[in-house]
DNA sequence: GTGAAAGCGCTAACAC
DNA sequence: GTGTTAGCGCTTTCAC
């Protein structure tokens, strides 16, 4: 039976009591030591040390409405993606004396809502989200009532808004002009649905480039839409592998989708890349460990947690800003043979 | 420029002047509604959203002593070990509308202390902990004020305190076993550190089992002190390739390492399983999707979570518990071939 | 350098 | 059913 003592917490009152001085001598030892003569400041450093006393967060709070809590909300904290920019994120609070809560949506706008709500009873001084949906009038009216809001891996529709993001046109431009380069002209591309503003996107750098080159977008490109995980990758390359005309190289929207196809092509007899050559998107970590090792668009993950943490700790009268990274494609096997 | 209006939050007593009632009965709005006459109810109901008023959680802490928060502190965030131990977490907390704080340690005993003492502050009803260290003195003291302490991933050393751990000597011994009974006689074991109290057990379990067998741990195994990651298995792998009688089983401490092991092993030339057979530990998601899908030892991440978080919820005179699950060994291509 | 006291926003006990 | 009010623990003037 634990002796989980449920007596009331220590309070700073007792601390004074015990140091023989007033609540407002352990305040000043608490946050303006140089204000206390040391001898006082030892007796009540003492009495803090005796009775183990623990300041209460809340009434601090109340009182002096020094927020030093920031929340962010991400589409699924299980993505290595968001895993790494929730680091970044935190590494750049840590160094302010910051902290961070994190939630996850997983892509659900009344979840987003619920932790928004939540965030904001506790008083954060800010919160990072990644939008689930395109609209952020909620988003807006949190930023009404005095709470930063920054647009975390999503550009910002209204200039007010500051936002940090990654150029997904171009990342998908780059996959493709890539694959062109090889001397593929029959491309596939494994997306998910176009509502995901990152889907959206990466199809517009895809036709991009496929234009550019001077391809019909249209006849040049396959686009099979698949759910955004191993068993997209495999569904999506099973229709391919069906139809009459194979494309000679994959696009996947991301690294778990590309993993499902390259075990699927694998298991159809056919070699990555000499058959089919395979680009995904994030880098995750384990992408340069598979045996066909993968390219892969490679995003600025953690300096997207840094930045978007800089961008809400700067002052509330600071002008929004909109950062936009460039994505970086990293070439591997997967990619870099000819086509047969 | 944004308008973020550093006016005063709108408070309660906002919300009852604009309805023309008292704070009181804005307050039962908000906590006993049928306490209210319909009419009332509805005037403060449109006042509340009209202001878009949020209740300072702070300030109904501080009175209420009502604590809905709990907080975590793991290992590594990005581990997708303790990303779906967090998950389980979470998703039981969520069934009664508490709320996780989750913090990163990164196995530095500074780190943990700085956040326990955080949450504390914070007021949180409990904490769950994978202790850095072996001490748990500290987490004794925290409990002695009156909040809730649950080892994660980590047995108790003290009858008080409640856990929820996995068998590791068990899950060296069933992947050792599994590999014995495949026909190995020489098999490696990739660990890491042996302060980990991880990999320490999952030794004692490669040995038991060696023993079990009838033969002599220490002529039977060779251990290899890697790193945790991807690159301590290629180091492991190159270690055993030099060594003049190469192992034909090799088992890693997770599936990290078993990842460069068998990236190593390939790019020697030999075949998984047909030349070297191979298990890991962990079944992290892409296990299954590798060329060569992994055996590996599953643990019940999510479970190990849910059960932690109900331990928490329960009241603080329960009696402590000690919950240890059993984990699983999911065998795969990697490792059922008869050796060469 | 130290103490006294006001009050942050809320909930709950108690009047009416 | 509704209003009034006393604090929760803290920080911060403002006296002394």
């Amino acid at each position: 039976m634990p002796p989980r003592t449920q007596h009331r917490r220590t309070s700073i009152s007792d601390v004074a009591r015990h140091a023989g001085v007033s609540v407002g001598t352990v305040s000043n030892v608490l946050n303006r030591p140089d204000r206390v003569s040391p001898g006082t400041r030892k007796r009540v450093e003492a009495a803090i040390a005796e009775l183990s006393f623990v300041r209460n967060g809340s009434a601090r709070q109340l009182r002096a409405g020094r927020i030093t809590t920031v929340g962010a909300i991400v589409l699924d904290i299980s993505n290595p993606f968001f895993t790494d920019v929730t680091r970044g994120i935190e590494e750049r609070l840590t160094a302010d004396d910051y902290t961070l809560m994190v939630a996850s949506s997983d892509r659900d706008p009344e979840r987003e809502a619920r932790y928004l709500r939540l965030f904001e009873e506790h008083g954060v001084r800010g919160v990072m989200v990644v939008p689930t949906a395109d609209s952020i009038e909620h988003l807006l009216a949190v930023r009404e009532r005095g709470i930063g809001v920054v647009l975390l891996d999503h550009p910002s529709p209204v200039e007010s808004v500051s936002s940090v993001a990654v150029d997904d046109v171009n990342g998908g431009a780059m996959a493709t002009r890539h694959l062109l380069d090889q001397g593929h002209t029959r491309l596939a591309f494994l997306n998910g649905a176009h509502s995901i503003r990152q889907c959206a996107d990466r199809l517009e750098g895809v036709r991009l480039a496929l234009a550019e080159a001077g391809r019909d977008p249209d006849e040049a490109l396959v686009e099979v839409t698949v759910s955004l995980d191993a068993d997209g990758g495999e569904a999506g390359i099973r229709a391919l592998l069906d139809a009459p005309d194979r494309p000679t190289a994959v696009f996947c929207v991301n690294d778990l989708v590309a993993l499902g196809a390259l075990r699927t092509l694998r298991r159809a007899g056919l070699s990555v890349p000499d058959d089919v050559a395979l680009v995904g998107y994030d880098d995750v970590t384990f992408a340069a460990e598979l045996a066909t090792p993968l390219t892969s668009v490679r995003q600025p993950r953690h300096e997207l947690g840094t930045r978007a943490a800089d961008l809400m700790l700067r002052g509330g009268d600071a002008p929004a800003e909109h950062v936009v990274f460039q994505p970086e494609l990293v070439v591997r096997e997967s990619s870099t043979s000819a086509p047969a």
